[in-house]
DNA sequence: CTAATTTGGTAACATTTGTTACACTTGCTA
DNA sequence: TAGCAAGTGTAACAAATGTTACCAAATTAG
């Protein structure tokens, strides 16, 4: 473990050298644990008591709804957070297992802990609030895009979010922005054809124009 | 405004009586401001520097991608503390303008001022995490439902995660159950018809039972 | 520069979901 | 008790999306 991982929401400390890091004496209790691949980190059910930084390695996290059947929920990789949005919830407990994939590296930070290092450092404060904000900024983003029915809605909403003027640009691949909306790839390539043959919208090789504005209002508004 | 509505985030002052409040000397520095109907709360691209307390009234927010032409996002009633995940995001500023529907009251508290009254006041400190930490748990269970395609799939990742045992409740009407799905009520009738038919679940007026628990699990693990 | 790989468009067809309308039940109220 | 409203199941049809396969364009590797 590097010390710059304990300092991990730290955005004084974010930047800093490893050997900047060793002078300074911001001290954190904690845990320090590893788990090899096929361990159990935490249960289903386990009251989250601490956060988890996972340093090293892959988890995945499952529901197991019966002796022997397991559902897989999702992967997460190193360098992350893990149970940040259950510490501080009313509902405190693990709702999947958490498994190592690999040969893992987790520091455990009691919440106590945590409440008196936000108190005590600014920085720290910061970096925390930070990462609950993203996340919850990101969260949010992505339910308004899957909550707008119809492709040719996500595709308006998108437009009219990344465009200031006339010109947008995807900035990304075709592929990727299906994946972001949750669709299949030929059916996004069909509704954007759709829209450029009925005059709406041109589009080319990642970048577009908007032809026909209210008619993307429309789209959107009819929801 | 009451002095209640200040103390919002503090678990250790939501409960008590107005006349305990009166008594507190926690004074936290705030502007108390009011809009008619129709007034501008925030405009797009404004930097998030408050916390904004909507005290009374009712609030919209709108993208405004062309002059005249607006699009409405959502309704917000008061009390809910509005830009709560932007004051601290790295992409802090508003993404919508924000508008009254009624004559509103908001208490505006500036990010200094929360961070330190944060660091100040334990119960603060978890009033504030409580809050987000929850909304990020409400955000995650919806986008996971929302990711899941088919309805059949997002019914029975549903089920196995309000069981226990072999029975489930649904706790809620059919109608309400599909508006969380995000599908039309009669798909969700359909779906649920056709699985009962299909032998896997039994359901009767909000009660049901698993019959077929790995075909249930079939079902998701497609995905 | 050419071949190989990735990326994107498109079409035909299958499947799912939405839409609309109606019947039936339940609980409540006049 | 009759009548009304809300909630639900269901069916026929329409519309949207997924699936699969193939080809063309763009990019990369050699």
């Amino acid at each position: 473990m590097e010390k710059r991982d304990l300092l991990y929401f730290c955005t004084a400390c974010r930047d800093k050298s490893i050997e900047d890091i060793e002078k300074i004496k911001c001290t954190i209790p904690h845990v320090l644990k590893t788990y090899k691949k096929g361990e159990y980190i935490a249960y289903q059910g386990d009251k989250v008591a601490h956060i988890f930084l996972l340093t090293k390695g892959k988890v995945k996290t499952e529901i197991v709804s019966d002796p022997g059947l397991t559902l897989h929920i999702e992967e997460i990789g190193a360098p992350y957070p893990l149970a940040a949005a259950f510490l501080f919830a009313d509902r405190n407990f693990f709702p999947v297992d958490v498994v190592a994939l690999e040969d893992s590296e987790v520091i455990k930070i009691r919440k106590e802990v945590i409440e008196e290092q936000m108190a005590k450092c600014p920085f720290f404060l910061r970096g925390f609030m930070a990462f609950t904000a993203n996340r919850m900024q990101f969260l949010s983003e992505r339910l308004k895009i899957f909550s707008l029915k119809g492709i040719k809605t996500k595709v308006a909403f998108f437009i009219l979010q990344h465009t200031r003027g006339e010109e947008f640009e995807i900035g990304q691949s075709i592929a990727s922005l299906a994946e972001y909306f949750g669709v299949e790839r030929p059916s996004l390539s069909r509704a954007l054809s759709e829209m450029v043959h009925d005059g709406i919208i041109e589009y080319k090789s990642g970048r577009g124009k908007i032809i026909n504005r209210s008619e993307l209002e429309i789209i959107l508004n009819d929801v």
